[in-house]
DNA sequence: AACCCGATCAACCGCAGTTAG
DNA sequence: GCTAACTGCGGTTGATCGGGT
């Protein structure tokens, strides 16, 4: 015999999380580090399999995540890896800190492909496309032999696509990427993670500083999923790119992420303190006046106008 | 104002490799 | 060594949003 089930599907949540359960998931974590995510649901006290967990935390709660587009280096850097790489999208991630493979597949099929495509290129292959067949029409089978290209791939296709195969050896040797010894983050490689461990986000800026520091970084922060739109009056003068509090952690600094360095380690325990809090009966909405702490303003910020996002 | 449609992205599904019993 | 659960990955789906008509 072997181990027990991950999860009974009876009786799961499925769809998109709710605030309460990204919090209960949250506090979890920073209290009890990343591990067995089979148990996470039931110590979590979450009506979701562990799987789910696992998905929510890698790709949205995780607090190295790098939110909104994909610059241009690295929107360059993804088509650099997928020519090397094919649809690898976690290894592809790893060379990409604070991205998930799930954010580089989507940027990919809706961003990339098409242009890809306009510039002549097969997104499989990327090598040049066969120039488009004269407008027909009907279509006559080609010849024998003959592939109809151009068509869009089938799944099987897809995944059959020519990838080359990097051996695996981490790349090394002639098929070294150079830039697959970025000393980041990797996303398939995420370390067991502690509360001390956990980046905490510098205390936002007023937005009128928006756009003057360069950088923005903790200026606000939205949550997306099913609410990105709920913050936008705090963070509209900001790229969700910009959004992230943990943007930073391979980026130029801004001068006056520094000068939050200072206060780091209280603003950690506050943190976590704040998670920890069981979440109110009925919370009430608070008014961002009730917020002059920076710390509380950056949580108000972030979710648009409750200690947590609101869905 | 209402509807349509394309774009976006979080989340789910299912498979494959790994590992515990 | 076998079986079944666990984990991670890639493909796909569906809800939501925004722009156009």
């Amino acid at each position: 015999m072997g181990r027990q089930p991950c999860c009974d599907k009876v009786g799961l949540k499925k769809g998109p999380w709710t605030a309460e359960e990204d919090q209960k998931l949250i506090s979890f974590i920073l209290g009890n580090g990343q591990c067995c995510w089979r148990a996470v649901p039931k110590l979590a006290g979450l009506l979701r399999c562990g799987k789910s967990c696992r998905l929510r935390w890698t790709n949205y709660l995780r607090p190295d995540l790098k939110r909104g587009l994909l610059s241009d280096a690295e929107e360059k850097l993804v088509i650099d890896l997928h020519a090397q790489l094919g649809n690898r999208w976690s290894k592809i991630a790893s060379q990409l800190p604070g991205r998930t493979d799930n954010e580089i597949k989507n940027h990919w099929n809706t961003h990339i492909k098409k242009k890809l495509k306009k510039m002549g290129l097969d997104p499989l292959t990327h090598k040049p496309l066969p120039p488009p067949p004269p407008p027909e029409h009907q279509q006559s089978p080609p010849p024998a032999g003959v592939s109809p290209e151009p068509r869009p791939p089938s799944p099987s296709e897809e995944k059959a696509a020519p990838t080359p195969e990097p051996a695996d050896s981490d790349l090394g040797g002639d098929g070294e990427l150079l830039l697959s010894k970025s000393p980041g983050f990797c996303t398939d490689e995420v370390p067991m993670l502690h509360p001390d461990e956990i980046m905490v986000p510098p205390t936002p800026l007023p937005a009128s500083t928006c756009g003057s520091t360069g950088g923005g970084a903790a200026a606000a922060v939205s949550t997306p999923t099913t609410s990105y739109s709920t913050s936008a009056s705090s963070s509209s003068c900001l790229t969700r790119d910009e959004d992230s509090p943990f943007a930073f952690m391979d980026m130029d600094l801004p001068e006056f992420v520094f000068q939050f360095q200072t206060g780091l380690d209280d603003m950690d325990a506050r943190w976590r303190d704040c998670l920890m809090q069981p979440l109110p009966p009925s919370p009430a909405p608070p008014t961002p006046a009730a917020y002059e702490d920076p710390f509380d303003s950056y949580l108000l910020q972030r979710n648009g106008g409750a200690l947590f996002s609101s869905y």
